[in-house]
DNA sequence: GCTAATTAGCGTAGACTATACGCTAAATCG
DNA sequence: CGATTTAGCGTATAGTCTACGCTAATTAGC
């Protein structure tokens, strides 16, 4: 039921006209495992968790679903959605600029999906739409296609990166305190330390942060660029 | 026994002299568990399968290590190791690049750290002094603090997503394939379709691709130090 | 050397996972 | 009215991690 790329990426969902008709869906299950998801965390989403909510029997959600491994793929690509259109003619420093910006935002609405997209996992259409996107923003420099897509992939490692420690408690939490609180770390990481006294890693202001790395990254761009469109 | 931060970091070790001696050791059990991860995967380490390597019973492993939690953190902090220690003279542009390097190594030696780091998980030591010497690279600059961090964090992120097409069978496989073929796949992913038809995809020349992107964001970075050490 | 204290090893059991199989119910086609 | 097709789902199986409590081995103090 449904592993067939086809279906997913061009919606030829050709409902049988046989049989006894579906009283779930697919989009129900996965719309609930975000929720799930959304609220307590991905390791929360459990089949039975799914079927509670649906009020069906856990069996079920298999006849829409190939398995938990898709039902997580489908959640990915369904949340994060259709890229936003950047063909608009701002040049392709903005446009870029605003594709790591709603790249951003996505992961800060759903957190849970940070570690996903780094897993080896099957790849959805919209995630293709927006690594397409991606790439038309430098369409009208004079990169080549591996440049580009190289330079894509800079941006959004830069964007996961700089997700993460706004997204989990770890890095701002009192981790790095019971680091630092040592005498030692001051000998031992002497860096670290000096950035963790002076309140640097307390991550207080990290639209900051997000928006220098942004500009180094693009700065580096243009440099290879040469010139802006 | 022993989610001790302090004993973790200092390796204030301490055996205590009373009791029966110890067979086993924390050691040992990272060692195994990165052992089996290395050869079939994260998702192949069990506590069962551990324990058989090490010939001994389960729950015997829990004497050693808190729980699975804190043994795949364990797991990452030994693999990676210290830090490679930077503090030669070559100026920070060389420094950050062999940090950086030296990250993609561990990487794609043991590419099952990757969804790792993406995680929520306690941070050890030897991360630590990743991170710490990643700073010292950047020391001789004009950044502050935050710059910095931000700048360690830009590069990390950087090599993470670069990394993952080398080390993942889903992006360089079939999986495009699958995509492109669709003749549709010309009109709905026009750039990525048109990467894919001319091969620029393949991810034949990763260090190339690599190289690249390091220069875009060591470029960047040139820009906001303005000088360099 | 004997006893108490301390620690290591680990078997059992419980509470979770995901999912393969096969049955039953509900719909349409001929 | 069958025959066919599909949906829903109960049961059973094979995993997972780990809390608890017992036994064994060692040392400290007497």
């Amino acid at each position: 039921m449904g592993q067939d790329v086809r279906e997913l990426l061009w919606g030829d969902a050709a409902r049988p006209p046989r049989g006894r008709p579906a009283g779930l869906s697919r989009e129900q299950i996965v719309a609930e495992a975000i929720a799930i998801a959304d609220a307590e965390g991905l390791q929360k989403v459990s089949m039975k968790r799914v079927a509670e909510r649906l009020d069906c029997g856990v069996m079920s959600l298999y006849r829409h679903v190939d398995g938990k491994e898709q039902l997580v793929a489908l959640m990915h690509d369904t949340a994060i959605g259709p890229a936003p259109d950047l063909s608009a003619d701002r040049g392709w420093r903005e446009a870029v600029a605003e594709w790591a910006r709603a790249t951003r935002a996505y992961f800060l609405a759903h957190p849970w999906a940070l570690p996903l997209v780094t897993e080896d996992r099957p790849v959805g259409p919209n995630e293709v739409s927006w690594l397409d996107q991606g790439l038309g923003a430098l369409e009208s420099t004079r990169l080549s296609g591996a440049e580009r897509l190289a330079a894509v992939m800079v941006v959004n490692g830069f964007v996961r990166g700089g997700v993460q420690p706004e997204v989990q408690e770890s890095y701002a939490g009192a981790q790095w305190f019971d680091f630092m609180a040592d005498p030692r770390a001051r000998e031992r990481f002497p860096n670290t330390s000096a950035l963790f006294a002076d309140g640097s890693m307390s991550y207080e202001t990290p639209e900051l942060s997000f928006e220098f790395g942004l500009q180094v990254v693009l700065d580096g761009l243009e440099r290879r660029i040469g010139d802006a469109a």
